[in-house]
RNA sequence: CGGGGUGUGGCGCAGUCCGGUAGCGCGCUUCGUUCGGGACGAAGAAGUCGUAGGUUCAAAUCCUAUCACCCCGACCA
């Protein structure tokens, strides 16, 4: 492709919009653009990439017995209220305003619709079907690019298995697949063991890349390899130490300390010896929620443990609740239900709020003091804290998630009715799995771990072209005449070229155009190489330049490429 | 949805406090000189100052409303 007359519009600034690499990168190369918040347009030289994840996709879903099919967006809202997932789903879910449609954010139900009544018998089973579709979803707030957008492109896939030594199957080919897949696109991710959340269903993993602009913490264990989501990581910090004699309670002032750090530097002592509260609504009853310390509560464990809408208490309604402002909060003289973490339960001497603005207490002894007080492990894990497995340290990171695979059970099969014949001719509901992966977020991922201060640096199998070739001065006939002989050569040879051919663009605007590209390999004719018959490879990975003969040009690159 | 910020030519920004009819850099067009790391000179094109209303002799600037976008939080199959 001849760059002259291809739609590639870089940029030389970066977009004020953008704060991200991955999406300064892909705006300032020419491969997206915004049209609204979370709605991006693929300009061609993005969508090639696109397309090359897809065909990898599509390779690894056929090697597995995948089906591949092109279900509408559009959907009747009927089909999604049997399920119940219009209320499920709320305000993310986009209805169509002049009829009952909604815009699909994900596909069980179309799926479903299409398994009922035609995958009738045992004998029909097991079936995996899959697409790679555009979903809608209504953010509340799109964020970093195209990682997380109003519509985005995505594969999903979907089994269908008689017996659950039948899903189990399913579930692991998808496995064995999707890291098949994150391989070939040369990324670097994790697998974690995740909460199946509104999906429903027994277990679920999740296909994770460790990324600053990631919205899931994860908790890793470089020793024994544990991964798992923060959100259901079971944490086995130790408990607090209890001293063989416990204190009286007493009140200390402390004026403007508002955060357990500044408690401890007030009163001089550890946070171990503190009780953190957090006031929570649950159900519309207050609920005050003690931790250890600094320790944060995993509001995942709390929903799951009380059930039920929970939600952190306003400002306003702590001081109506307790009294006292979010510093001086304390479970003494808390007339609601209190829970603590399992960490806590051997406590004394611990010194929390006294529900008295700027005042604390001390010589709390919880078995004494709040007797009816209920303890779970409500603790979100953190980096140095001991691994659930192999208890050396684990950290604790931001990670965007690429993929997610659930075993979804009987869910959409019940309540749609996709009902097969076993062998004793008795009705059964289809034992369903569903697995996906966000294309937009391989992409971006992929520039978050492959990029320099110059720009992005592709590596096969996703680089949208092998080679750059410049041409340093288009007015020298040399030159031109070089770069086009070279161009036919390398297209013949099924090298994939971009081809800088702008002969009013300085040497230095290419050089940098290249960088941002960032094809892995350049091929730089100039004038000063020409007399030697030679011309410039650059290998964009390294910056390494080699001088090439140009007779040997042809096997160099094929070798470079092989190579990279 | 709460908090903060920003909307001025294609892109990045100044001007807004203190009202006087719009400017800078990049890009674009034409001509000339340059030509291996984002050139130089000359001439030019291009902006309803997000939108609507108001105040005023006069509004990018002040007031009111509204929309869009970004960041933090809430939410997140």
């Amino acid at each position: 492709m001849r760059l002259s007359t291809a739609f590639i519009p870089t940029l030389k600034e970066n977009p004020s919009d953008a704060v991200i690499t991955s999406h300064i990168l892909l705006v300032r190369s020419g491969m997206v653009r915004m049209l609204s918040a979370g709605i991006y347009s693929y300009l061609p030289l993005g969508y090639k990439v696109m397309k090359k994840i897809a065909e990898i996709i599509r390779e690894e879903m056929d090697a597995i017995g995948g089906q591949e099919f092109h279900l509408p967006a559009l959907n009747p809202k009927e089909i999604w209220e049997a399920t119940n997932r219009v209320e499920a789903f709320g305000d993310t879910l986009f209805h169509i305003k002049n009829r009952d449609y909604v815009l699909a954010p994900t596909h069980e139900e179309i799926m479903t619709f299409h398994a009922k009544g035609v995958l009738k018998s045992y004998k029909d089973l097991p079936q995996i079907w899959y697409q790679i579709q555009t979903k809608f979803r209504n953010e509340a707030r799109p964020r970093s690019g195209v990682i997380r957008g109003r519509q985005f492109l995505m594969k999903d896939a979907y089994s269908f298995d008689s017996t659950n030594e039948g899903l189990d199957a399913s579930y692991e080919l998808h496995d064995k697949a999707y890291r098949k897949i994150f391989d070939r696109c040369g990324l670097k991710y994790f697998v974690v063991g995740a909460s199946s959340g509104a999906m429903g269903g027994s277990k679920s993993e999740e296909f994770m890349v460790k990324s600053d602009a990631g919205e899931d913490y994860v908790a890793y264990c470089s020793n024994c390899g544990y991964a798992a989501n923060a959100e259901v990581s079971t944490s086995t910090i130790g408990s607090v130490e209890r001293n063989e004699i416990s204190k009286e309670i007493f009140e200390i002032s402390t004026p403007n300390v508002k955060s357990i750090d500044e408690l401890c530097k007030f009163l001089n002592i550890d946070e171990s010896e503190t009780a953190k509260s957090r006031i929570y609504i649950h159900n519309n009853n207050p609920i005050l929620v003690l931790m250890n310390g600094n320790d944060e509560v995993n509001e995942t464990k709390l929903q799951t443990i009380l059930g039920g809408e929970v939600r952190p208490a306003h400002p306003d309604e702590l001081e109506e609740i307790t009294g006292a402002e979010a510093g001086s909060i304390g479970p003494i003289n808390f007339n609601h239900r209190i829970i603590a973490d399992l960490r806590l339960k051997t406590g004394n001497n611990l010194y929390s709020g006294a529900n008295k603005n700027d005042f604390h207490l001390g010589g709390i002894d919880l078995q004494r003091d709040v007797p009816q007080l209920e303890y779970f492990d409500l603790r979100l894990v953190a980096s140095g804290e001991p691994c659930p497995k192999c208890s050396k340290s684990i950290e604790v990171f931001k990670a965007i998630e690429l993929g997610h695979i659930f075993k979804l059970g009987t869910k959409y099969s019940v309540s749609l009715g996709a009902l097969f014949l076993d062998e004793n001719g008795k009705d059964n509901p289809i034992i369903m799995g569903s697995y996906g992966i966000g294309l937009d977020r391989v992409l971006a991922c992929y520039i978050e771990q492959n990029n320099d201060e110059n720009g992005i640096i592709w590596k096969k199998p996703l680089n949208p072209f092998d080679v750059h070739l410049i041409g340093l001065n288009m007015k020298k006939d040399e030159v031109v005449n070089a770069c086009e002989k070279l161009f036919t050569e390398l297209n013949t040879n099924n090298i994939e070229v971009l081809y800088d051919d702008r002969n009013n663009v300085q040497a230095g605007f290419k050089f940098s155009d290249a960088d941002l590209l960032g094809m892995p390999l350049q091929i730089i004719v100039g004038e000063r190489g020409l007399k030697e018959n030679q011309v410039e490879v650059k290998i964009r990975a390294t910056g390494e330049r080699i001088n090439v003969k140009l007779d040997e040009l042809i096997k160099k690159v094929k070798n470079l490429l092989e190579r990279n």
